[in-house]
DNA sequence: TGGCACCGAGGAATCGGTTCACCCAACGGC
DNA sequence: GCCGTTGGGTGAACCGATTCCTCGGTGCCA
């Protein structure tokens, strides 16, 4: 059951070969042949068979992206933007989740699985130093990613070092000499993004000769009731930071949370970046 | 390039028939033989070409998940749990996006990407009336749903009319009477959810016999921004609302975010549910 | 002892395209 | 008028598995 390119080329007097030049665009076939092929396929409600032709052809017309994590908010953004373009390329997206070092035990490991599969991957801000990336490279298939770097891999990122930089000097600017820091996580492997942006703040303030003050860094584990319970934590010191340096988004989002819990006004009792 | 299940045959000593069934763990193959062709299938690094196997045996192994939007916090949550649960059983997931009405009419329909393509689909959420749902549903293959319903589809989906009755209830049971609406738009084609906590909210309103005043009607657009805007709005009003019910968990949540900046009291000047 | 069912295994057809090598007719230049 | 070229098209050999059918050998039962 189905229509197979044979059926299409017997209705329209061709070989499947011509057929198949035809309906993909390929020189050397007349324009009313392939006229013909196309209005005959389309009436035939012909749908070309991926599998045989992957096979043939050895492409597969699809790329997988490769995540840590699916529902937060930056990779999930990401994503949304990934499939829009291979949906207009005609691609098909292939979501793997690598997991994070939490149940990356139960979770087989990813890269067998993509091999053969996919002609290419996108890999979005996998920790370096998690053990799947140097498989996921060494499948040496076409390959860019987001969000980290890896030698000869071509990859988009934002500059975090100096990005970090500009932020924290922007704090010291304003005057502020007690800056606070809400990082991930003292265990968890760091992001290329989360070593950056430490970079970036030590340099600023080491630049600015602020001290650092071990006292006010708190760790937000990347989420939004991390970042406010860690601001809340540097809150009820004794000598409470003036601004803070949210190593995420989403931690920022809770820090000027536990801010108004506090009473407190962003950016005048006390900024936050 | 790339080893083939001949070679592992003649590596082994058996046919590739063998070596299909000893691999795949099918009967009527002896267990030593077995174990040595894995053994050697290991040994050779071996990987089963998908596009091979999908054309001879007709099944794809993979699956697809059809939503409409992929970075909101409903639909990339589920995401991830259906990522978790199809890695695990060593299936392939395939992402479309259906796009809403802004971009639809660029992006290709998704039902002929998918014909021939996977094995089933998931859809997420689809609004019921989206012309491209009949399309998919068109393609009679193995489907299920979660966050709509329709005939014959099995699905899963929270019992919103009851779960939008009780918590109106509640509101009333507090001793509101004046209680707004947050919606997401006017104009836009709603969700199965949508309608349904409509429905279960004007069904305790008027069990309750509290009247139901228009001007506490605002749309949020299913945003967090829109779900501020929206409350401001309310809450500027001559007679403001004492209780508002929010169709979305991010509109409630910019609800709280405009209550907050009203330095009002969610669940003590202003209740939310 | 003659069937009979069953087990392990092999041979070969098959899935549905892609593509290489070749073929034929028309055509232009000399 | 002959030859080289080129555009349109065909035939058939793949691609790499799966699976149906067949087959020899065993153990079991009548």
């Amino acid at each position: 059951m189905g229509i197979t390119i044979r059926d299409v080329a017997e209705a329209s007097g061709v070989s499947t070969a011509t057929v198949s030049r035809a309906l993909r665009g390929l020189p050397n076939v007349d324009e009313r042949t392939r006229a013909r092929v196309q209005r005959i396929a389309a009436e035939l409600d012909y749908v070309i068979s991926p599998s045989a032709s992957r096979l043939a052809s050895g492409r597969t017309g699809s790329i997988a992206v490769v995540t840590p994590y699916i529902a937060r908010w930056f990779f999930s953004t990401v994503l949304s933007g990934v499939e829009g373009v291979l949906h207009t390329a005609d691609m098909d997206l292939l979501l793997t989740c690598i997991g994070d070092h939490s149940n990356s035990r139960q979770r087989s490991p990813v890269a067998p699985r993509l091999r053969r599969r996919v002609d290419g991957m996108l890999i979005i801000a996998v920790p370096p130093a998690d053990p799947q990336l140097q498989d996921l490279i060494a499948l040496d298939m076409p390959t860019s990613m987001i969000g980290l770097t890896a030698a000869g891999v071509p990859s988009v990122t934002i500059d975090d070092v100096a990005a970090a930089r500009l932020a924290t000097q922007h704090l010291i600017n304003l005057g502020h000499t007690r800056i606070g820091t809400i990082s991930g996580s003292p265990s968890q492997t760091p992001f290329t993004a989360e070593f950056d942006r430490e970079a970036g703040f030590a340099q600023a303030m080491s630049e600015a000769n602020v001290q650092v003050d071990p006292m006010l860094e708190a760790y937000g584990h990347f989420s939004i009731e991390g970042g406010e319970a860690a601001m809340t934590a540097l809150l009820t010191q004794a000598q409470p930071p003036t601004a803070v340096f949210a190593l995420s988004d989403e931690m920022a989002f809770g820090a000027l949370r536990a801010l108004r819990a506090h009473d407190l006004r962003p950016g005048i009792d006390v900024s936050v970046v």
